[in-house]
DNA sequence: GCAAGACTGAAACGGTATTTCAGTCAATTT
DNA sequence: AAATTGACTGAAATACCGTTTCAGTCTTGC
């Protein structure tokens, strides 16, 4: 293997058991079994290797969402699978658990700018799937990045938000039916 | 104007102006013209002192809510009224302002705890319109708690955080249109 | 010519001396 | 006697400062 995908290896390692702050350079370079200096080479700041991690990250996870889709299946049926693997990898993705954890507690910056960033790429995601149903005409034309930011904002509400005030959490049952009465039906032709 | 009202309304003051931590009750004392033993008695604490001054405004909230209405107007347009106006109130009322900022930066525990007290409040209001609603055979039945959720939720994402990160805010229309679309029409009869 | 790790200075941390403040209570006023 | 006051207390927060940590550099060595 070559030494960048090594020190990557490494920093995604320290990042998922330390955190952003946590992870010094020097701990990066050892897991590597590199000199600090060779990190270096390959980035520029800790920054950097910090946003080629969930970069990486961000792809995965787009790749989970998509093997999600049934062929053959409805709109509505796919957009919420596809949604679902993203709010289930978000909470079971070790790396993505502990961003959230630590820009809650911490407070460090560039965990909290990164989080934005998956954000606005979860939402480019979601907005990009629907202006696909419109050109399918299986969809009326819309405002994408609006219905998609109701959707995904509605999608965190219902599944994680509800969680924070109330003892058992929404059946997946009632959130489809929720949703299909509410956002979906008004999107259909 | 009695002691208990004095107390109450330099504490308003106190609050508005330097937030909960910041403000003493030495500072309350000063500004009601009283000893700090007085307000013990009409207190037990200091949190009880804030508990009493967030809920007159929680009151006062409704109030100018309930005010918004007009009558003989549809469901949706009163409850687009409604929503709105506790928005309005949220980000025009000084202490609530103040309190959303000592929430952001400072992480004040009973500041934190208030205003999850304040969203259910909000939360309660909304679903009991509802509730109202189907009463009159305005509405269809349905989980008037969840469905309350998912509007404040969407007037939420939509009038204050899509302002994060988009320049320019929503129109007023964009969000009637959507929301009449949407989860509006799924609860007319 | 490339990798390594000792080096640097700015920032974070920890320990402690000092201050602040919620809540009490004995003295004072009404 | 009942109500009011503000000096007082100690627990907790804050300010201070010496020490350590660490991102990024740069000379050394292979």
């Amino acid at each position: 293997m070559n030494r960048r995908e090594e020190i990557m290896l490494a920093a995604e390692k320290s990042f998922t058991m330390f955190g952003y702050k946590a992870t010094t350079m020097d701990q990066v370079a050892k897991i590597a079994n590199v000199g600090k200096g060779t990190i270096y080479t390959f980035f520029a700041t800790k920054e950097e290797l910090f946003h080629s991690i969930v970069w990486k990250m961000v792809e995965e996870m787009k790749d989970v969402s998509e093997r999600s889709v049934v062929v053959g299946a409805s709109f509505q049926e796919n957009a919420h699978a596809r949604i679902m693997q993203v709010l289930k990898f978000r909470e079971t993705h070790q790396l993505f658990i502990k961003l959230i954890q630590e820009e809650k507690e911490l407070r460090t910056p560039a965990v909290g700018e990164v989080l934005k960033t998956i954000e606005q790429e979860i939402l480019k995601y979601i907005a990009s799937k629907i202006d696909r149903g419109v050109a399918k005409g299986e969809l009326k034309p819309c405002n994408s990045e609006l219905i998609a930011y109701l959707l995904y904002k509605s999608y965190l509400a219902l599944v994680v938000d509800w969680n924070r005030t109330h003892d058992e959490q929404l059946t997946e049952e009632q959130i489809t039916d929720v949703l299909n009465d509410t956002i979906f039906s008004s999107l259909l032709v």
